[in-house]
DNA sequence: ATAACCCGTTGAAACGTTTCCATATTCATG
DNA sequence: CATGAATATGGAAACGTTTCAACGGGTTAT
């Protein structure tokens, strides 16, 4: 494998004016250019990426700590992230914590090992500050701290056009269903935009949630559908899409149909084809953009950019299904 | 940031020695490694493993080339990859090709310079050999040449199994629909397969097919549904669970009810829940199975190992849906 | 004619490891 | 006690790149 060296050699200049000429830094006159590439091709040189990285202490990866590339949600958002990562001439690391703290932990320590210039952090525990010495971190759909800048999709707006349009398909009473993890505050806004705006309508609500996952789904549900208030709800938002799925499922078992007894709609909008029903109504995250946005203010800060809002927070869209 | 000769003067031994107690290779006396493991504490020293990667000339990165990460099927083949790549304490690096041939050369040439340990390549075109100077591949799903090893699923089992479950449910007469890319050999068994169940038994059976992707879906199901020897077609095998999931949907416009009047078997097993329906039935690929083979058969490779056979064919499994 | 300057170029130093040879120490053996 | 073997440690060299101080030669200004 020939290195700089043998390039300069048979070229006959010196090392530095072929580091030059590769990453055409200050000038080299034409000739020069011509004479050392010509020996870049006649050895079939290829720049050693690992030296110029140990070299200049700093790599083009970038990591993506998530829970779960399986979920489509997520595998989307990577999808787009490697994209534009990939635009910008960066590397992507990909990382499955399945939302074990622990693991999340481990792979910090494991991305600061190996010098990554920055991270894309989906993690389901606040990140301490003092795990990540100096490498830039931007967080998606979770906010984790002041330090941390935070894309996400506007979860407030959503939760409020969520009530609005159960209730505009002919909803009486509205329940919001959640599954959440504790930490993760960001997805409270869901619920208290869906709160403000049947407050603002004058349409009864109810509150449903699970905070720390103790119960099984099974559980979840049978209690859901065994309250007694529960029984005159006539729209549900669920505060993900898997959630409303599963919500119709088990309220077919109970005999209520979905949309003729309820209206359900989702949040996420992780179907991408109109293939498997139902076709839930949902609030759909604009994940395209949250990705690209991601990767650019994290690029910008990798490039000592200071970034001035510390959440940004892109709007989402109702998209209609089968289910209101 | 502490530096191996900043622990080394600290603990008062040489860089050689500490080197030695970080990757215990040769003894070491447990007096000089407390003092050394202090001295690490003391300065928070973690190993840098860019420099590692450099002076080792190799790396401990795995890249999975494949064409969309966003794709049921390869997210869940990345998640086991990376599970399993991260068991050896590798990591993984994500491209996405788009199934694109330039972009593809383009990855391959990318991870030369950046010395990856390996790559899982699900490609849609030959691998030249040239490309790769000497980094060890695999190939799931697709056979590209004798050169590089290959883990697939049973294709043509699976065939054979889609065509008895067919006409075990009934049908009478026979359809395989595919849609390939020209050099994916490999799924050509899962029509031999069908074809030699469908004779083995005496059914009559239709090979329906587009290979070079000109059609769109649309003009594709079109025809299939206006050529006249299709009409009494009452079991279809589709070589995906999407185009499974087309068919079902667009035999519905011209009035085919599925199952009713048509069974539908499908490839893949992408569905993980039994949310959204029809659920399919299909001929699940073992994904994690083929996975973690891949990354073992992988790291026999990279660590200079010779492996026997260069195809795997891992066994695949009926799984019955609503719609046989 | 000399000084000052600019431009293109050279090559050594440095980045943080591992490895290997040399040296120092310990220990067992005769 | 002398010798040799085994064990423990030190430190220089090397990996391939970038960068920077230094240099040579040509041009311009004085």
């Amino acid at each position: 494998m020939p290195s700089i060296k043998d390039v300069a050699n048979l070229a006959g200049v010196g090392v530095g004016t072929v580091s030059r000429v590769i990453n055409n830094h200050s000038s080299v006159t034409p000739e020069t250019q011509e004479k050392v590439r010509a020996a870049i091709k006649e050895l079939n040189y290829v720049p050693n990426e690992v030296a110029r990285n140990f070299k200049m202490q700093k790599s083009k990866m970038v990591a993506l700590l998530l829970p779960s590339i399986w979920h489509p949600f997520f595998s989307e958002l990577a999808y787009y992230i490697e994209d534009e990562l990939d635009r910008e001439g960066y590397k992507l690391i990909l990382c499955n914590s399945g939302g074990k703290p622990d693991k999340e932990l481990y792979y910090f320590d494991m991305l600061n090992q190996n010098k990554v210039a920055g991270i894309v952090g989906i993690t389901y525990n606040n990140i301490e500050d003092d795990i990540l010495t100096d490498i830039p971190i931007i967080s998606i759909d979770r906010h984790l701290g002041n330090t941390i800048t935070c894309v996400t999709s506007d979860n407030y707006t959503g939760g409020r056009i969520a009530a609005g349009k159960l209730i505009e398909a002919g909803a009486k009473k509205v329940a919001y269903l959640g599954i959440n993890s504790a930490v993760y505050s960001e997805v409270e806004l869901r619920k208290k935009g869906f709160i403000d705006e049947a407050e603002a309508q004058g349409v009864e609500y109810i509150i449903y949630e699970e905070l720390d996952e103790v119960y099984t789904d099974e559980r979840f549900f049978e209690d859901f559908f065994s309250l007694y208030e529960n029984r005159d709800v006539t729209g549900v938002f669920a505060n993900t899409d898997i959630l409303a799925a599963k919500y119709i499922d088990k309220a077919k078992q109970y005999g209520i149909r979905t949309p003729e007894d309820v209206k359900v709609i989702g949040y996420d909008g992780i179907q991408d084809n109109k293939l498997f029903h139902p076709i839930l109504s949902t609030i759909r995250q604009p994940v395209e953009e949250m990705a690209r946005m991601a990767i650019r203010l994290l690029l910008k800060k990798i490039n000592g950019g200071k970034i001035k809002q510390d959440i940004y927070r892109i709007p989402v869209m109702y998209r209609v299904g089968e289910t209101t």
